[in-house]
DNA sequence: CTGTATCCTGGATGATACTG
DNA sequence: CAGTATCATCCAGGATACAG
């Protein structure tokens, strides 16, 4: 588990947000509420993959971060609807910028990619 | 292993950032180098807590991607020295985005944090 | 329906030792 | 100096069962 070192001027802030964006889980609940917002059963459908448990405390953390608001409507069944607060879409919006680098250089990543195992085959073909 | 969903529109390539935004040393190492060329040990040293291992196998997952390169000097000892590629600046411009919401925003994340705890103890002593 | 509690496993990471 | 190889550990996350 990466400790921040002092020397660099990361320090402290970049870790809360490195919590939430290193966790994948995260980023694909919160893409998915800023279309609107979604039950817990719709979610984990939508979000195709996700554990129950891990949908679970997945919510209650970006809850806790003040990214996501919980309102419950007292109903029988229960439901409970979830959607992002203003502090969610102002990072899904960066998120956003993060996505859109990807989406313009993955035809560059994949490149290397190959370049780079072609290369490694080759030194492996010439042992 | 977070599987991505094809509902979403995350699809795959922001899985490969994800890859990298994800590993916390990949960020911390890249940030390092996006203040110019830096050697092996030199790195460890800097890049705090890293251990051998992981600072080689972050810098051949970076390198792979095209995101740093690897030049050798042919001395005695010899000497590598590691860079960002163009690749790799326009990424950490990006991430630089995100950290810039984590200075501006850690306060609200702090508060909501708090907030969020004293809630949970208050149901917590009225149960 | 919306969760929480347990248990268990795979893979990521660190420690250590060795090499060109 | 700049790594790789191997082994041991630990914890995130899935499966499952239960609860309000």
């Amino acid at each position: 588990m990466p400790r921040v070192n002092a020397n660099t001027d990361l320090d402290c802030p970049i870790r809360d947000v490195l919590d939430r964006m290193g966790d994948a889980w995260s980023l694909l609940v919160m893409l998915e509420l800023s279309r609107g917002p979604c039950r817990f059963n719709a979610l984990r459908r939508v979000v195709d993959g996700i554990s129950q448990r891990m949908l679970s405390v997945t919510l209650r953390h970006l809850e806790r971060d003040g990214l996501v608001n919980r309102r419950v409507l007292p109903l029988t069944p229960p439901q409970v609807e979830y959607s992002l607060t203003t502090l969610g879409f102002s990072l899904i919006e960066r998120v956003e910028i993060m996505r859109q680098w990807a989406v313009e250089n993955q035809t560059a990543v994949r490149a290397a990619r190959q370049a780079y195992d072609r290369r490694r085959e080759a030194v492996a073909a010439d042992t």
